[in-house]
DNA sequence: CGGGGTCTTGACCGTCATCAAGTTGTGTGG
DNA sequence: CCACACAACTTGATGACGGTCAAGACCCCG
């Protein structure tokens, strides 16, 4: 188990949603710590539900296979976000879980969490307002055109990872297979969508690196479709 | 304002997903109940946020519209239900609602709530569940073929409206046209796989009476995509 | 008994899934 | 460090599903 006190460990945790109440507990809340690596398996379907993950490096997917071998994409989970209140209800979780890229998650026993909010009511506000939030994401993707759907998606994206609008230049973690999954799209597809953009100068991406060139661009193909998913 | 201690109010509060704790707290949670007739506005986008609101009868839908007018809808919220939880975070409704039936609903104030929750902890848990539990609805819609998804929303239908599967006869409360701005496709589609379902003896349908006659076959289209003829 | 909204049905056409082949990237072992 | 193998990605050709337009039937309410 990694050293929970140790800077490097502190400077990750600064982007965390926790971050002021697991330093006011004294790391109490994290049982562990654990690296993925790429397509490591976090849990697994039906798992039954003792910890609310953070992520605090790279990104995880949750996910469902239909009876083809399908793989269906219900949510991304990005550095400094929480992971598994999908399963306080059914108290057992609805879906699997994998890193789409080398990964570090927290491990918050719940019993722990329930616990700290009953000596800390600010924290159950944070806590709901936090739920409250993932309710704003994932939305939009149902929109028309596979063109829509990736431009919402990379603005999601922008906003999650509380990018500057100065400095639109990030690592896309997850495969094209991935976005397609999540998107409802052929992997095919999401590739020539995103040659069209760089061709018509809207992004330019090179493998996983991507770069928004012209943001409103991205946002008026965005928007065609939906109105204020500028949360932005 | 309507007598809220009547049994007429108090028959339809058993469905009630807060049954228990406003029967405790003697009501004070309710501050007023509210009837709306078809299409009737519950509140509007960039409202400010200060109740949660219970559907006693009916359903609402929440939903935006876009730059070409069209309307996309995020959720439609059942009898029982409960309706707001996405504006704690932003302190604004993200979305309009409406009622897409005659619908009947309960006005709780949100700061009433948390008074309830330092209380009551176990009320906590509770709410907390109820939220984990939306994360499971309105997933498997964005599944390729437009009978794979009217399959998962009759199946969640039915799952939200509690019907027991000897039962499975009700009433559609929404129109055509929203079940296809919530479903991301035409309207003349869903006509089109209702009459198609009707015709393969899978569900029959009058207008808004639905009944599902081969409970076992919408699973089967809802998991595995659209049968070919020859499986008829 | 109208009249407007909702629903159904048909014809046509565009977008995207599918299949297939080729290219590039990545990781492993010699 | 290179060679090889496999995965990931790109690009093209083709066809099906579902969107769009249009017309007609049906339902509900005054």
């Amino acid at each position: 188990m990694a050293d929970l006190n140790s800077t490097t460990v502190q400077s990750v945790c600064r982007k965390c949603a926790l971050f002021t109440f697991c330093e006011t507990a004294d790391r109490s809340l994290v049982s562990s710590r654990k690296t993925l690596h790429r397509k490591e398996l976090l849990y697994t379907y039906h798992d039954s539900f003792h910890f609310i993950y953070a992520i605090s490096s790279g990104a995880i997917k949750t996910f469902q296979v239909d009876l083809e071998g399908q793989e269906r994409i219900h949510q991304f989970y990005y550095c400094g976000e929480l992971l598994g209140f999908d399963a306080i209800h059914t108290q057992y979780h609805p879906f699997s879980a994998t890193a789409v890229a080398p990964s570090q998650v927290c491990r918050i026993p719940y019993s722990e969490l329930l616990a700290l909010i009953s000596k800390n009511p600010s924290l159950y506000e944070k806590l709901l307002s936090l739920v409250s939030q993932r309710f704003h994401f994932g939305l939009n993707l149902m929109s028309n055109s596979a063109e829509q759907r990736i431009a919402c998606f990379l603005l999601e994206l922008i906003n999650r990872l509380h990018l500057q609008s100065e400095a639109l230049g990030f690592e896309l973690l997850m495969s094209r297979q991935d976005i397609a999954h999540y998107l409802g799209l052929a992997t095919e597809t999401i590739s020539r969508v995103f040659t069209r953009l760089q061709q018509n100068q809207l992004i330019s991406i090179v493998n996983k690196r991507i770069k928004i060139l012209d943001l409103a661009g991205i946002q008026w193909i965005a928007q065609k479709g939906v109105r204020d998913s500028s949360d932005y």
